[in-house]
DNA sequence: AATCGCATCAACCGCATCAAT
DNA sequence: CATTGATGCGGTTGATGCGAT
């Protein structure tokens, strides 16, 4: 309250970031893993803001960012989850390992909105507005409910993938479980070192081409995307989320599950029987990578449908 | 060739939240 | 319990590219 911006300091560069930045900035988080950003300008001598590192880490440099152009499945996703939790772009996010918030937020502001202002304009054009005044009338709680309980799943799967499955929840506050992009724990920094080849790889390549910044990060973002390590962890993810499904008692036991919930989001209580079905259809569905056909089932069901036991 | 308007996306800003003291 | 600092998140901005005129 009252603390003054970490940017406003004399001296702080702005503006994009050269490859040279970039190559400092993954150079340090390579040898030290990301986190305690306060500290990365100083270590490094990088003119930017903590802020500032943080995010070009985040939504550029770091492993396993897919950039591009968003698949049809992707751009579903997108959307039935935009209606399920409204703009909350990094819990959308978390369904979507490879992409960021920032770029899944830019992309559901450029394309997304008007196609979605376009198809509204057709046929059905109360639709959309059915879907928006569900996910509206839909409690806040609800969606943060269903969130945490997949940021929970998530956060337990990418610890069961680590060789230390004894730090899942370090003191049980769910709260500090490290985003699945962001990891921050110490013994995390494993999954970084073994990213080493890739970031040495790319700073091979951008000494070897012309700066041309865009087009060299682009490629390394591509390479690291397309290295097993990255990869890897994310099928694994997605594997193992199916077995957390049962884990957790997704299918035949939600309400338990729900009361599980309930003690994590403190004071957050209220029945959630009803649910059960429609929200597993879409889990299901979310987390079906393999199953198109599956997908296919699930996009003809309407919002509407697939909600309507919420209320 | 010049310029205008629009689209895109990386980066910034301000606020919220959490943890440490 | 209050304060402070670090980090995360979502909205917004501004630079850049590209097509139309």
């Amino acid at each position: 309250m009252g603390r003054p911006p970490c940017c406003d300091k004399i001296g702080i560069k702005k503006g994009p970031w050269t490859p040279e930045e970039d190559i400092i900035l993954v150079s340090y988080i390579q040898e030290h893993g990301p986190g305690n950003w306060r500290s990365v300008p100083t270590n490094t001598g990088l003119m930017r803001c903590s802020k500032s590192c943080r995010l070009r880490w985040t939504n550029y440099l770091r492993p396993g960012i897919k950039r591009g152009n968003f698949t049809d499945h992707e751009e579903k996703m997108i959307i039935h989850l935009q209606a399920l939790l409204g703009n909350r772009w990094a819990a959308i996010a978390s369904y979507l390992p490879q992409r960021t918030d920032n770029d899944i937020k830019n992309f559901w502001n450029t394309h997304l909105k008007k196609k979605l202002k376009k198809s509204k304009n057709g046929s059905d054009d109360d639709n959309d507005e059915k879907g928006n005044s569900i996910s509206q009338a839909k409690g806040q709680w609800e969606r943060r409910l269903q969130t945490d309980i997949h940021m929970a799943k998530q956060a337990l799967c990418e610890a069961l993938s680590l060789d230390k499955p004894t730090q899942i929840f370090p003191e049980t506050k769910l709260p500090s479980i490290p985003h699945p992009h962001h990891p921050t724990t110490p013994n995390q920094t494993s999954l970084y070192a073994s990213s080493t080849q890739n970031i040495a790889r790319l700073l091979e390549n951008w000494n070897k081409k012309s700066p041309n910044t865009k087009t060299e990060t682009n490629s390394f973002s591509n390479m690291v995307s397309s290295s097993s390590e990255g990869t890897q962890s994310t099928i694994t993810c997605t594997r193992q989320d199916h077995a957390l499904d049962s884990l957790w008692s997704f299918n035949s036991d939600r309400s338990q599950s729900v009361s599980v919930e309930e003690n994590i989001n403190l004071g957050e209580s209220k029945p959630n029987h009803e649910t059960q079905v429609p929200l597993m259809l879409l889990e299901n569905w979310l987390f079906d990578d393999v199953a198109p056909q599956c997908n296919g089932d699930l996009m003809n069901i309407s919002l509407e449908e697939s909600t309507a036991g919420l209320f």
